[in-house]
DNA sequence: GTGCACTATGACAACGTTGTCTCCCCCCGG
DNA sequence: CCGGGGGGAGACAACGTTGTCATAGTGCAC
């Protein structure tokens, strides 16, 4: 910027007028800077700028388990469309369902002086984040609650929807649904599995422990509870995917199984309609899930200091087919 | 700082040595000095220390057409994977196809003194990036090389894959094979474009402009194009997806069709090996784009100087049944 | 001619850090 | 007893900006 100033001949505060379009430059000057801008391609620095002024930096933070899963994808874009409209940049990171790894980012992000953070926890305890939001960083959760404080949060009707899911098979005459889910360490998959068991109660079916699984999803594993629920006499007719990830590896085992049991998965994905059958899916929208939480947290932002809200967003199920075969 | 120092009873000096783990404090002092930044929930401020020091700012820029896309997201999970092993950040931003808006985003994390920038041009006009390059922030062009300046670049095989598409299913019979690209002013739509061309006279095929289509794919686009090349008298026996939203639209418009052409897609992507039949791909490994192109700007960061580079990375055709059918 | 309002500009401090330099104190060798 | 060396700590400036205040010049009314 002093650079700048010799060449036009100005003082840097002019420069610094010029950037800023404020007022009061005589045009001939500010004609001057701007040619000496340009000449020596200034570009001014808004780390500088955000310190002097104790203004936000314009950036927030965003932390999902894994950027690269279409699910995270979906809600990092619809993220930053809002943050956008805000005039903010994202700052993206994957926990990789790593509650260090997500503490590590959350802390880099405030050391960062985000405006706020949005975060699909990995942990259950964030006391940690106490003195942040304490200090004026706005923090709303997605898609799964706070483990130990109270803060804004938005969900999907994980129970219900899986509910609904049971409903639906137990409609169409089945009694042995299979569920299979991820670790129960993830708030999902344990609402899940108690929106499962619910579902059995309430379509007297009684529930069977040993047609669940709760285990992170691997083809691998995904395979074994596939030999193992679907075939012998007590096999089960049916089975839940419990999210967008099992569901994929779920049909990846069935595609080469002699027998293909009903089918519903938990989240939506592309080319779903196109399998065959084509998937029956409880589906929600992710974009909603971005744009909920981005908008409630730039209203924080902007100062909106009333008591933390918890918005649950509602699923619907869309049949499609694999969901709507007897057993 | 101030506040950490004065409950300490110490300089800020030693409250900024503590935190930078400096020897040369006293075990008692860093002591006080932590318990006070603990009470008081103290986190350094990396604005401020980087303007101070002058370094890095310990981040990147990353600019894809649409974080959401799942191509990209998985890019950006590669570079952010590359990113973190050299104690990194990542700033994303989609440019929707938009060069004002890619400038517009380049622009902003030059002023935000990112340590470098990977970008999936939009544009082809690169000028402005001229001044950014020569006071120092190393950018390197992804998937689409830059429009007019010199620079490195990671390009994958788009002539070669798409003449092996070509061969592959001229291999299979077909002499009339059509191609559906995306806009021509995307590089890799154009190049693609070319490969088919050369493959169909490598082949002996004659090149038939009527069995081409060069738009933006939407559903509706695809439909239309369907309609019209797969038809008649004259129509193709096989047809090319020029990517990976091609594909998807196609095989949608192809699901209600009484008529199933030979396919071969460009990109591989999930579930295409569940379809029936399943999609015969020209693939790449999209994380390695995004591993060599993020390696490659980190050695720039780190003040390689070497010529700019330009690395193409192979393609291989994956056979899973949709281009293995006959006429 | 004097005073006043207004425009255009600059000097300086401050944002929160850290690099450099200096200072003080204590220990040890001669 | 004195001098040198090293450990521990603080004062101060500087990074690149911008907010505040001061200053100089101009035009206009009296």
């Amino acid at each position: 910027m002093s650079d700048v100033a010799r060449l036009a001949g100005v003082s840097i505060k002019t420069v610094s007028r010029v950037v800023n379009d404020e007022p009061a430059v005589h045009p001939d000057t500010a004609e001057r800077v701007m040619a000496a801008i340009e000449q020596l391609g200034f570009r001014r620095n808004l780390g500088a700028r955000n310190l002097r002024r104790g203004s936000t930096t314009g950036t927030i933070g965003l932390i999902v388990e894994d950027v690269g899963n279409p699910f995270y994808s979906e809600l990092n874009r619809a993220v930053e469309r809002i943050a956008t409209s805000f005039g903010r940049q994202v700052l993206t990171g994957s926990s990789e369902e790593n509650s260090d790894r997500e503490r590590e980012l959350v802390l880099e992000f405030c050391a960062r002086r985000v405006d706020g953070i949005l975060v699909v926890p990995a942990g259950l305890q964030h006391g940690y984040l106490v003195p942040e939001m304490r200090a004026g960083t706005p923090v709303v959760f997605i898609d799964r609650p706070a483990g130990d404080i109270v803060a804004d949060t938005v969900l999907v009707d994980n129970l219900g929807g899986t509910i609904e899911a049971v409903t639906h098979l137990a409609k169409h005459g089945h009694r042995r649904i299979a569920f299979l889910g991820d670790s129960p360490d993830i708030f999902t998959a344990a609402e899940r599995l108690r929106g499962f068991r619910e579902g059995c109660v309430r379509n007297g079916i009684s529930y069977d422990e040993s047609l669940v699984s709760m285990r992170t999803p691997t083809q691998e594993g995904i395979g074994d509870a596939v030999k193992r629920l679907l075939h012998g006499p007590d096999a089960a007719t049916a089975v839940i995917a419990g999210n967008n990830r099992v569901a994929v590896h779920l049909l990846r085992a069935l595609a080469h199984a002699d027998y293909r049991p009903a089918m519903v998965g938990f989240d939506d994905f592309e080319l779903a309609d196109l399998l065959d059958p084509p998937v029956t899916v409880v589906a929600h929208d992710v974009s909603a899930l971005g744009h909920a939480a981005a908008e409630l947290l730039f209203a924080r932002v902007q100062g909106d200091q009333s008591p933390p809200r918890k918005v649950v967003l509602p699923v619907h199920l869309v049949a499609r087919g694999s969901g709507e075969v007897a057993p």
